[in-house]
DNA sequence: GACCTTATGACAACACCGTTGACCTGTTAA
DNA sequence: TTAACAGGTCAACGGTGTTGTCATAAGGTC
């Protein structure tokens, strides 16, 4: 088969489908976006997609290859919006944490996308302007360049691995998510002390905590150890 | 429709199948482990997974409800493994360690059936010993219910979910692997300082840092900031 | 050993999925 | 005016999870 995509610079010839629609790269991606948010991650299906833009769903496969590709551009128009919103103040500890926030909350807004792009590096503009300030904010800070990368690293996979975990979560069908939470309620709250006294104890907490994500702890958590790494290295700046 | 699966329990006329296969829970949990190893995480659909056992598709609905409770079986079995290893020291902080880089090294070990199971709770045996046994180390070490539930959560979700971001990458092909290091070398190294200076600056660091996964750092620092909270709490008990 | 119940495997069908080769037609450039 | 062809459409392929129905062999009872 000769490649059925064009690349947009060359399209010339926009031709309206039946219903009426002008097609664009621009507008596939928004409507997908669309019809995650509005009916959820299962909704997004090649003959879904284009039923919902007024096309046949063939059509689509002029403009990307297949599936996967749809979704990386997804993804990249995420990491553009997440960033774009991003003003550092100075502060790094209250910067990365605002940042770290907005990947996860741009993750789970868009639970499908973020769960093929987490781990793929795109080597494309946004994600290299990201990593060129989140460096500057940990050098500007005190670190020095090992330290930097080490603890730039794990933030950034910290975020990019719990925005997917989280959003895995999401994207689960409704029933599958409720019948989890009532695991929890139901099978961890009625653990009898004598065989599981450590869940017994906590049980109320367990409840309360599960149904929430732990990135918010986890990213304090990491924050305040490098936080502590800091002062020791400003203690003896030649370690 | 009336319930078709049956709980192991009550299971009483092994009937072999047509190709003489005497089906079981556990056979159809190896096998889907086997099948998913083998040939990646999509080649485990219902229909294959019946052909790979020797069985008609729709059999397997005797067993588990859905596709569901089958991936819920497989994440036990898996959490099964790596706690079946592990022995607890007594000292907290090497304990919660070596747990986490087990998970995390069986993660790696089964990336495909890792990054199925990561994000789901199963409520299963293995999985509620697994909360026990954490929550023990934890309440042992002196932190208090509410704290020791915060930590675990963050504990935990970190190492299931770097465990699925770095299996992820694993079972990547092998050229678009290479590609990806190959981006970090070619691309981030060679940016030239008056655009991007912390990159510059710091791309030795980044290209050797990159290769690696960042969970053992990522872990340090979380481990390192309970530590704190710790001491912090020992100082005035009734916090 | 014969008989009955019923658990369990098999079959066929349903509605959906992604993807592709062939076709048709409106737009555009010459 | 016309010819080329980009781009929308159609129909089909082989896959998916799931379920209603049926057949049969296993197990208990006598």
């Amino acid at each position: 088969m000769t490649d059925r995509v064009v690349r947009p610079a060359a399209r010339q010839r926009r031709r309206p489908t039946k219903q009426g629609v002008v097609l664009s790269e621009e507008l596939i991606v928004e409507t997908a976006l669309r019809l995650i948010e509005e009916h959820g991650a299962d909704a997004l299906s090649v003959r879904r997609l284009g039923r919902a833009l007024g096309a046949d769903p063939s059509s689509l496969y002029r403009y990307f290859r297949h599936t996967d590709d749809l979704m990386l551009a997804i993804a990249d128009e995420l990491i553009g919006r997440t960033l774009r919103t991003w003003r550092p103040t100075g502060d790094w500890r209250a910067d990365l944490r605002d940042l770290g926030m907005r990947m996860h909350a741009g993750a789970l807004a868009h639970p499908r996308a973020a769960v093929l792009s987490s781990y793929r590096v795109t080597g494309r503009g946004y994600e290299i302007q990201a990593v060129e300030t989140i460096l500057g904010v940990l050098r500007g800070a005190g670190f020095p360049d090992a330290e930097a990368v080490r603890i730039y690293h794990a933030f950034v996979d910290q975020a990019l691995s719990f925005g997917a975990l989280d959003a895995a979560g999401a994207a689960l069908p409704r029933a599958a998510r409720e019948a989890e939470t009532a695991v929890w309620r139901a099978k961890y709250g009625r653990l009898p002390a004598d065989t599981h006294p450590h869940i017994a104890a906590t049980a109320r907490h367990l409840v309360a905590d599960m149904r929430h994500s732990s990135y918010p702890v986890a990213l304090d958590l990491l924050l305040s150890a490098a936080e502590v790494r800091l002062t020791e290295i400003r203690g003896r700046p030649e370690a």
